[in-house]
DNA sequence: TTTATAAATGCAAACTAGTTGCATTTTTTT
DNA sequence: AAAAAAATGCAACTAGTTTGCATTTATAAA
């Protein structure tokens, strides 16, 4: 299991209620979450701004990765590994974007093919990003 | 070689001074271009929505194609293909960023590997993204 | 526990990439 | 040459995201 409070707290993330929900969320979460998913969930009783603030926060410190969205828009999911890649996708896994419900689904059984150097090209970062139709809306 | 006129003809495109110095300039460039390249390039001397509107016919039309980018900004390249995948990354190739220059490079080498279909997703497109340094900036 | 310091929040305003409506101009079709 | 269709410029707009600043809340120090 997991304990938000602890987390914050290793992590020097003050522990806010709503930095602690978040971050409770996330972990209950299976599907990835956009700034748009957290005011719903939220009611809108949070700031917008403060939900910018914290995702970034979070993602610098490691907790959550960006994940692709169908949008552009910012887009989260929590990491499996202890200290994600700072500040980009996550570059263990490939995802996968519903063309239907728009959700991004993170393919961790997928490992992504190591290329290193091609044609001059010094690759440090691959994602794989798969788009069609999820289990539920096939 | 390339005759600009003639391919905005073939695709029912009006041939005016911008989209045939446009069509050009795409043919020219060994590198994706933004809209903000497309802007420099001509000195600000066309409007930001003429640029927007004839990108999307170019594309619409198969004669250029989206790439990835640093920034989430609107990019594209050339198509080495005649029709290229029209709305879409093109999903023949993968593609290349640099962490320095930003720049876009088209990975025509990189065939991406066949999935179709993972643990319930049906899989129509898949794109990859490989980030590092280029070959003038490492 | 109180005090001082640092971090987080809410609000409004600003920013930016991209889009749209409309009048005008240019290109294509007849 | 005239009529119809497409492209352009301009300004206003949209929506996601960011920022400044005053206020509140949490953390660290005494």
């Amino acid at each position: 299991m997991f304990d938000s409070k602890l987390i914050l707290s290793e992590k020097k993330i003050s522990k806010t209620k709503f930095r602690t929900d978040l971050l409770t969320l996330f972990y209950n979460s299976k599907k990835s979450l956009s700034v748009e998913d957290i005011l719903i969930f939220f009611n809108y009783s949070v700031n917008k701004a403060t939900v910018y603030r914290s995702l970034e926060s979070f993602e610098s410190k490691g907790l959550i990765h960006k994940v692709p969205d169908n949008y552009n828009h910012k887009r989260f999911s929590i990491c499996k590994e202890i200290n994600c890649a700072v500040n980009s996708y996550d570059n263990n896994h490939g995802h996968f974007i519903c063309y239907i419900c728009d959700q991004t689904f993170c393919l961790d059984d997928i490992p992504i093919p190591t290329i290193n150097n091609i044609k001059g090209y010094d690759i440090r970062e691959l994602n794989l990003t798969a788009k069609g139709y999820c289990e539920s809306c096939k």
